[in-house]
DNA sequence: TACTCGTGGAC
DNA sequence: TGTCCAAGAGT
């Protein structure tokens, strides 16, 4: 017995999620609302995205509002959430869809758009514009592997889960509401299909699911080990004048941490940092750097330590302006593109004593 | 194909 | 405490 649609359809119009991006049952959700939440979702919580969701469009109500913003102004929005490299391609795509005079409705336009993929394209495609595809996420792959007790480990296998997904939605009852199937699906993975301990009695496709058949539903997706993560270790510095002005600058806009603000600092390398050497790359090496103590950061390929050193000096000599500083206010701080790991020198900087060595 | 690219919460 | 992970895309 193959897992029927209808089943699925029957347990999401009792059990959907009422979520800030999505329609009232029987409407269509705004393409507008649709793309921004997808663009959000991608490797992020729901949890971390709702109160993003409702800032942006509070100050963006539509694309257009977000088209002719600032990017200084939408990574600053966009700050904390991560995967920067979202929101510059969210404006870009914003300034496209503006000047085309709405988002393109099939797939290759889609697909054709920045920051949009295969997934994204097909989750707008079949939420916003009731197309019958079925968007392949984390979750679907999971019901999928599931199902169908596929053990071949991801990613390598992520192909042939894809083309097993798109069976899912061959029935006459998926095509018929696209939207819904899709969202099915992504709830029945948030809260029955879970990675781990799956809820299987409550599943409404439990007699169809051969992994839980096998009793090796929780075991699956089989995922490839993943590699060692390696330390780097870095120096950012705190330089503050008589008036409280902080200086900061902004970092390139491809690579880590693309286009955000940051305290000054080193590179980021294996070695560690002696405070002598450290000093010598700070802004101004003859200030009276003080170590006010280490943060620890985890991004997703590598740990970071970043000795934190804060220094205050009367006021900033024309030289450092010169070098692409930029001198805010301490109350500036709060509405700036600062990422995670540089709210949290920040906090050292200003709240701790010197560390004690 | 295999990396790069953030963050915070759950266990 | 360390590990995993969340509606992936770009290169």
């Amino acid at each position: 017995m193959p897992p029927l649609p209808v089943d699925l359809l029957r347990w999401y119009d009792r059990h959907r999620r009422t979520l800030p991006w999505r329609a009232l049952p029987g409407r269509t959700a705004d393409p507008y609302h649709v793309w921004l939440s997808e663009i959000m979702l991608q490797q992020t919580t729901v949890a971390a995205v709702i109160p993003y969701f409702h800032r942006f469009l509070d100050r963006f109500p539509t694309v257009a509002d977000l088209a002719r913003a600032r990017q200084d102004d939408v990574m600053a929005a966009w700050a904390g959430l991560g995967y920067y490299a979202r929101a510059r391609n969210l404006h870009a795509c914003a300034q496209a869809v503006d000047r085309a005079g709405g988002f393109p409705r099939d797939m290759a336009g889609l697909l054709a758009l920045p920051g949009v993929g295969p997934y994204t394209a097909a989750a707008i495609a079949a939420i916003a514009f009731g197309h019958p595809v079925v968007p392949v996420d984390g979750n679907v792959e999971r019901v999928t592997t599931r199902l169908f007790a596929l053990t071949d480990p991801l990613p390598a296998a992520r192909k042939a889960v894809a083309l097993r997904a798109a069976t899912l939605g061959e029935g006459a009852e998926a095509r018929a509401r696209p939207s819904d199937f899709a969202q099915a699906l992504f709830d029945l993975g948030a809260g029955i299909c879970t990675p781990k301990s799956p809820a299987c009695a409550l599943c409404p496709w439990l007699g169809a699911c051969t992994g839980a058949r096998l009793g090796i539903a929780a075991t699956l997706p089989a995922k490839a080990p993943k590699g060692a993560k390696p330390v780097r270790h870095g120096a950012h510095f705190h330089l503050v004048d008589a008036a409280g002005n902080v200086l900061l600058r902004r970092r390139p806009d491809k690579g880590l941490l693309g286009g955000m603000l940051e305290l000054p600092g080193t590179i980021w390398r294996a070695q560690a940092w002696t405070m002598a050497d450290a000093v010598s790359h700070a802004p101004l090496a003859s200030a009276p750097w003080t170590s006010m103590g280490r943060v620890t950061h985890v991004f997703t390929h590598f740990t970071l330590h970043v000795d934190v050193y804060a220094a205050r000096i009367d006021r900033f000599p024309n030289v450092i302006a010169m070098g692409g500083g930029l001198v805010y206010g301490e109350r500036e701080l709060d509405g700036l593109a600062l990422p995670s790991l540089m709210r949290k020198c920040l906090d050292i900087a200003r709240r701790a004593g010197p560390a004690e060595t």
